[in-house]
DNA sequence: TGTATAGTTAGCTTCATGGCTAACCAATTA
DNA sequence: TAATTGGTTAGCCATGAAGCTAACTATACA
Protein backbone atom coordinates (compact mmCIF):
# COMPACT_ATOMS: atom_id res chain seq x y z
CA UNK A 1 0.00 0.00 0.00
CA UNK A 2 2.53 2.34 1.16
CA UNK A 3 5.01 1.00 -1.37
CA UNK A 4 4.21 2.55 -4.53
CA UNK A 5 7.23 4.95 -4.05
CA UNK A 6 9.43 1.90 -3.49
CA UNK A 7 11.49 2.01 -6.11
CA UNK A 8 14.29 -0.51 -6.45
CA UNK A 9 17.12 1.15 -7.53
CA UNK A 10 16.94 3.85 -4.87
CA UNK A 11 16.26 0.57 -2.08
CA UNK A 12 18.79 -1.29 -3.01
CA UNK A 13 21.47 1.61 -3.62
CA UNK A 14 20.57 2.52 0.09
CA UNK A 15 20.69 -1.36 1.34
CA UNK A 16 24.48 -1.45 -0.39
CA UNK A 17 26.26 0.93 2.09
CA UNK A 18 26.89 -1.30 5.07
CA UNK A 19 26.30 1.76 7.39
CA UNK A 20 22.75 2.22 6.23
CA UNK A 21 22.11 -1.21 6.50
CA UNK A 22 23.10 -1.83 10.47
CA UNK A 23 20.95 1.49 10.66
CA UNK A 24 18.06 -0.51 8.74
CA UNK A 25 19.09 -3.47 11.33
CA UNK A 26 18.84 -1.07 14.50
CA UNK A 27 15.60 0.67 13.41
CA UNK A 28 14.35 -2.98 13.23
CA UNK A 29 14.30 -3.10 16.77
CA UNK A 30 12.63 0.10 17.22
CA UNK A 31 12.71 3.52 16.58
CA UNK A 32 15.78 5.56 17.83
CA UNK A 33 16.65 9.63 17.39
CA UNK A 34 19.01 10.57 14.59
CA UNK A 35 22.24 10.74 17.65
CA UNK A 36 21.54 7.81 19.19
CA UNK A 37 21.03 5.94 15.59
CA UNK A 38 24.97 7.75 15.19
CA UNK A 39 26.46 7.11 18.37
CA UNK A 40 28.12 3.90 17.29
CA UNK A 41 29.59 5.31 14.41
CA UNK A 42 32.96 7.16 14.14
CA UNK A 43 31.48 9.79 11.53
CA UNK A 44 30.93 13.13 11.36
CA UNK A 45 27.08 14.16 12.04
CA UNK A 46 26.53 15.68 8.73
CA UNK A 47 27.76 12.67 7.11
CA UNK A 48 25.67 10.23 9.12
CA UNK A 49 22.68 12.34 7.91
CA UNK A 50 23.65 12.12 4.64
CA UNK A 51 22.95 8.38 4.90
CA UNK A 52 19.89 9.30 7.08
CA UNK A 53 18.67 11.11 4.00
CA UNK A 54 19.33 8.50 1.29
CA UNK A 55 17.49 5.89 3.81
CA UNK A 56 14.43 8.25 4.11
CA UNK A 57 14.37 9.39 0.06
CA UNK A 58 14.29 5.90 -0.54
CA UNK A 59 11.09 5.05 1.66
CA UNK A 60 12.92 2.91 4.02
CA UNK A 61 13.04 5.14 6.89
CA UNK A 62 10.65 7.80 8.15
CA UNK A 63 11.41 10.24 10.82
CA UNK A 64 9.67 12.89 12.51
CA UNK A 65 11.09 15.87 14.65
CA UNK A 66 9.39 16.93 17.56
CA UNK A 67 11.40 20.00 19.86
CA UNK A 68 15.16 19.48 18.83
CA UNK A 69 15.20 15.47 18.23
CA UNK A 70 14.50 13.90 14.91
CA UNK A 71 12.75 10.30 15.87
CA UNK A 72 13.68 7.54 12.86
CA UNK A 73 11.38 4.45 12.04
CA UNK A 74 11.47 1.82 9.53
CA UNK A 75 8.71 1.44 6.81
CA UNK A 76 8.80 -2.11 6.83
CA UNK A 77 6.24 -2.54 3.84
CA UNK A 78 9.31 -1.08 1.44
CA UNK A 79 11.53 -3.80 3.04
CA UNK A 80 8.96 -6.01 2.53
CA UNK A 81 8.69 -4.70 -1.35
CA UNK A 82 12.36 -5.65 -1.65
CA UNK A 83 12.05 -9.18 -0.14
CA UNK A 84 9.41 -9.72 -2.85
CA UNK A 85 11.83 -9.21 -5.79
CA UNK A 86 13.55 -11.71 -5.20
CA UNK A 87 10.86 -13.88 -4.45
CA UNK A 88 9.64 -13.06 -7.58
CA UNK A 89 12.88 -14.05 -9.51
CA UNK A 90 13.32 -17.14 -7.34
CA UNK A 91 10.52 -18.65 -8.47
CA UNK A 92 10.76 -17.94 -12.15
CA UNK A 93 14.03 -19.83 -11.47
CA UNK A 94 12.86 -22.40 -9.49
CA UNK A 95 9.93 -23.09 -12.71
CA UNK A 96 12.84 -23.64 -14.48
CA UNK A 97 14.43 -26.12 -12.73
CA UNK A 98 11.13 -27.77 -11.99
CA UNK A 99 10.59 -27.76 -16.14
CA UNK A 100 14.09 -29.40 -16.29
CA UNK A 101 13.85 -31.82 -13.95
CA UNK A 102 10.77 -32.54 -15.62
CA UNK A 103 12.57 -32.71 -18.85
CA UNK A 104 15.24 -34.87 -17.36
CA UNK A 105 12.89 -37.60 -15.83
CA UNK A 106 10.83 -37.52 -19.31
CA UNK A 107 14.22 -38.61 -21.24
CA UNK A 108 14.75 -40.99 -17.97
CA UNK A 109 11.53 -42.63 -19.10
CA UNK A 110 12.04 -42.65 -22.92
CA UNK A 111 15.07 -44.51 -22.23
CA UNK A 112 13.88 -46.87 -20.19
CA UNK A 113 11.05 -47.47 -22.43
CA UNK A 114 13.72 -48.27 -25.33
CA UNK A 115 15.48 -50.30 -23.28
CA UNK A 116 12.62 -52.70 -22.41
CA UNK A 117 12.43 -52.84 -26.14
CA UNK A 118 15.08 -54.45 -26.90
CA UNK A 119 16.29 -56.13 -23.90
CA UNK A 120 19.74 -55.35 -22.06
CA UNK A 121 21.63 -54.21 -25.18
CA UNK A 122 23.62 -51.72 -22.74
CA UNK A 123 23.49 -51.77 -19.23
CA UNK A 124 23.87 -48.84 -17.02
CA UNK A 125 26.57 -46.81 -17.55
CA UNK A 126 28.33 -44.32 -15.10
CA UNK A 127 30.28 -41.15 -16.25
CA UNK A 128 32.93 -40.10 -14.46
CA UNK B 1 28.25 -23.24 0.45
CA UNK B 2 29.38 -20.94 -2.62
CA UNK B 3 28.26 -17.57 -0.56
CA UNK B 4 31.34 -16.98 1.66
CA UNK B 5 32.18 -14.15 -1.27
CA UNK B 6 28.51 -13.11 -1.46
CA UNK B 7 29.23 -9.52 0.49
CA UNK B 8 26.42 -7.68 0.25
CA UNK B 9 27.65 -4.43 -0.29
CA UNK B 10 28.25 -5.69 -3.75
CA UNK B 11 25.20 -7.68 -4.36
CA UNK B 12 22.97 -4.75 -2.97
CA UNK B 13 24.73 -2.42 -5.76
CA UNK B 14 24.73 -4.17 -8.66
CA UNK B 15 21.18 -4.85 -8.20
CA UNK B 16 20.61 -0.93 -7.24
CA UNK B 17 20.75 -0.93 -11.48
CA UNK B 18 17.65 -1.39 -13.38
CA UNK B 19 19.79 -2.63 -16.28
CA UNK B 20 21.26 -5.13 -14.18
CA UNK B 21 18.21 -6.39 -12.21
CA UNK B 22 16.78 -6.96 -16.06
CA UNK B 23 19.86 -9.33 -16.77
CA UNK B 24 19.11 -10.97 -13.58
CA UNK B 25 15.68 -11.74 -14.52
CA UNK B 26 16.29 -13.06 -17.55
CA UNK B 27 19.16 -14.88 -16.22
CA UNK B 28 16.55 -16.64 -14.38
CA UNK B 29 15.00 -18.05 -17.67
CA UNK B 30 18.01 -19.30 -18.30
CA UNK B 31 21.71 -18.42 -19.63
CA UNK B 32 22.69 -17.02 -22.24
CA UNK B 33 25.32 -15.07 -24.44
CA UNK B 34 26.26 -11.53 -24.09
CA UNK B 35 24.65 -10.56 -26.90
CA UNK B 36 21.94 -12.10 -26.21
CA UNK B 37 21.80 -10.60 -22.99
CA UNK B 38 22.47 -6.94 -24.67
CA UNK B 39 19.59 -7.38 -27.64
CA UNK B 40 17.54 -5.69 -25.45
CA UNK B 41 19.07 -2.47 -24.45
CA UNK B 42 19.91 0.23 -26.37
CA UNK B 43 23.18 0.89 -25.60
CA UNK B 44 26.80 0.23 -26.41
CA UNK B 45 27.86 -3.09 -26.00
CA UNK B 46 31.58 -1.98 -23.95
CA UNK B 47 28.78 -0.14 -21.86
CA UNK B 48 26.91 -3.04 -21.33
CA UNK B 49 29.79 -5.19 -20.52
CA UNK B 50 30.27 -3.29 -17.50
CA UNK B 51 27.38 -4.04 -15.97
CA UNK B 52 28.08 -7.83 -16.71
CA UNK B 53 31.72 -7.25 -14.94
CA UNK B 54 29.70 -5.72 -12.25
CA UNK B 55 27.42 -8.71 -11.79
CA UNK B 56 30.18 -11.29 -12.19
CA UNK B 57 31.83 -9.21 -9.52
CA UNK B 58 29.33 -9.33 -6.88
CA UNK B 59 29.16 -13.23 -7.82
CA UNK B 60 25.36 -12.82 -8.86
CA UNK B 61 26.67 -14.11 -12.52
CA UNK B 62 29.39 -16.75 -13.49
CA UNK B 63 30.50 -16.56 -17.32
CA UNK B 64 32.44 -18.60 -19.11
CA UNK B 65 34.11 -18.32 -22.80
CA UNK B 66 34.28 -20.75 -25.59
CA UNK B 67 35.01 -19.93 -29.29
CA UNK B 68 34.24 -16.07 -29.14
CA UNK B 69 30.73 -16.54 -27.03
CA UNK B 70 30.35 -15.64 -23.71
CA UNK B 71 28.11 -17.23 -21.77
CA UNK B 72 26.75 -15.94 -18.59
CA UNK B 73 24.58 -17.74 -16.02
CA UNK B 74 22.97 -17.11 -12.63
CA UNK B 75 24.31 -17.79 -9.09
CA UNK B 76 21.01 -18.62 -7.58
CA UNK B 77 22.60 -19.14 -3.85
CA UNK B 78 23.96 -15.63 -4.18
CA UNK B 79 20.73 -14.47 -5.04
CA UNK B 80 19.47 -16.36 -2.17
CA UNK B 81 21.92 -14.88 0.16
CA UNK B 82 21.04 -11.31 -0.15
CA UNK B 83 17.37 -12.06 0.13
CA UNK B 84 18.30 -14.49 3.37
CA UNK B 85 19.31 -11.02 5.05
CA UNK B 86 15.62 -9.39 4.22
CA UNK B 87 14.24 -12.39 5.95
CA UNK B 88 16.62 -11.97 9.11
CA UNK B 89 15.65 -8.72 9.42
CA UNK B 90 12.20 -9.81 8.97
CA UNK B 91 12.46 -11.32 11.81
CA UNK B 92 13.77 -9.10 14.43
CA UNK B 93 10.72 -6.77 13.47
CA UNK B 94 8.15 -9.46 13.59
CA UNK B 95 9.80 -10.50 16.87
CA UNK B 96 9.53 -6.83 18.40
CA UNK B 97 5.85 -6.45 16.94
CA UNK B 98 4.90 -10.08 18.58
CA UNK B 99 6.38 -8.31 22.16
CA UNK B 100 4.46 -4.95 21.92
CA UNK B 101 1.52 -7.22 20.95
CA UNK B 102 1.92 -8.90 24.00
CA UNK B 103 2.66 -5.73 26.25
CA UNK B 104 -0.32 -3.97 24.70
CA UNK B 105 -2.61 -7.63 25.41
CA UNK B 106 -1.26 -7.14 29.37
CA UNK B 107 -1.81 -3.43 29.47
CA UNK B 108 -5.22 -4.57 28.19
CA UNK B 109 -6.00 -7.46 30.88
CA UNK B 110 -4.51 -5.31 33.62
CA UNK B 111 -7.27 -2.42 32.87
CA UNK B 112 -9.91 -5.29 32.51
CA UNK B 113 -8.54 -6.68 36.06
CA UNK B 114 -8.62 -2.96 37.56
CA UNK B 115 -12.00 -1.91 36.34
CA UNK B 116 -13.64 -5.54 37.20
CA UNK B 117 -12.34 -4.10 40.81
CA UNK B 118 -14.45 -1.06 41.51
CA UNK B 119 -16.97 -1.84 39.44
CA UNK B 120 -18.26 0.35 36.59
CA UNK B 121 -16.89 3.75 38.07
CA UNK B 122 -16.07 4.95 34.20
CA UNK B 123 -17.79 3.89 31.22
CA UNK B 124 -15.14 3.06 28.14
CA UNK B 125 -14.75 6.74 26.31
CA UNK B 126 -13.69 6.75 23.15
CA UNK B 127 -11.01 9.43 22.58
CA UNK B 128 -11.26 12.07 19.87
C1' DT C 1 41.79 -15.97 -47.72
C1' DG C 2 38.75 -12.52 -46.76
C1' DT C 3 34.74 -10.90 -44.16
C1' DA C 4 31.55 -10.81 -40.68
C1' DT C 5 30.63 -11.74 -35.75
C1' DA C 6 31.40 -11.49 -30.68
C1' DG C 7 33.90 -9.49 -27.34
C1' DT C 8 37.59 -6.66 -25.42
C1' DT C 9 40.67 -2.70 -24.31
C1' DA C 10 41.69 2.04 -23.78
C1' DG C 11 40.50 6.41 -22.81
C1' DC C 12 37.34 10.12 -22.33
C1' DT C 13 33.23 12.77 -19.99
C1' DT C 14 29.83 13.66 -16.54
C1' DC C 15 27.51 13.08 -12.40
C1' DA C 16 26.70 10.80 -7.89
C1' DT C 17 28.53 9.18 -3.47
C1' DG C 18 30.74 9.44 0.86
C1' DG C 19 33.53 11.74 3.58
C1' DC C 20 35.14 16.19 5.85
C1' DT C 21 35.01 21.18 8.30
C1' DA C 22 32.98 25.37 9.68
C1' DA C 23 29.35 27.91 10.85
C1' DC C 24 24.64 28.16 12.08
C1' DC C 25 19.74 27.57 14.17
C1' DA C 26 16.62 26.19 17.80
C1' DA C 27 15.19 23.74 21.86
C1' DT C 28 16.54 22.53 26.71
C1' DT C 29 18.62 23.11 30.93
C1' DA C 30 21.25 25.59 34.55
C1' DT D 1 19.78 34.84 30.27
C1' DA D 2 23.59 31.98 29.09
C1' DA D 3 25.37 27.53 27.90
C1' DT D 4 24.55 22.91 26.05
C1' DT D 5 22.59 19.76 23.15
C1' DG D 6 20.71 18.01 18.76
C1' DG D 7 20.46 18.77 14.32
C1' DT D 8 21.07 21.47 9.92
C1' DT D 9 23.18 24.07 5.99
C1' DA D 10 26.79 25.16 2.95
C1' DG D 11 30.64 24.07 0.58
C1' DC D 12 34.83 21.48 -0.41
C1' DC D 13 37.32 17.18 -2.08
C1' DA D 14 38.41 12.49 -3.85
C1' DT D 15 36.69 8.55 -5.75
C1' DG D 16 33.84 5.68 -8.47
C1' DA D 17 29.91 4.72 -11.55
C1' DA D 18 27.71 4.88 -16.01
C1' DG D 19 27.80 6.18 -20.32
C1' DC D 20 30.24 7.04 -24.89
C1' DT D 21 33.65 6.29 -29.20
C1' DA D 22 37.42 4.31 -31.50
C1' DA D 23 40.33 0.82 -32.33
C1' DC D 24 41.63 -3.91 -31.61
C1' DT D 25 41.60 -9.36 -31.15
C1' DA D 26 40.04 -13.64 -32.15
C1' DT D 27 36.82 -17.00 -33.84
C1' DA D 28 33.69 -18.63 -37.41
C1' DC D 29 31.87 -18.68 -41.90
C1' DA D 30 31.94 -18.33 -47.19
Amino acid sequence: MANQLSNLDQVFAALADPTRRAIVMRLCAGEASVSELADPFDMALPSFMKHIHVLETSGLVQSEKSGRVRTCRLSADVLVGAEDWFQQQRAVWEARLDRFEAYVMKLKKEKERAAAKRPSRTTKRKGS
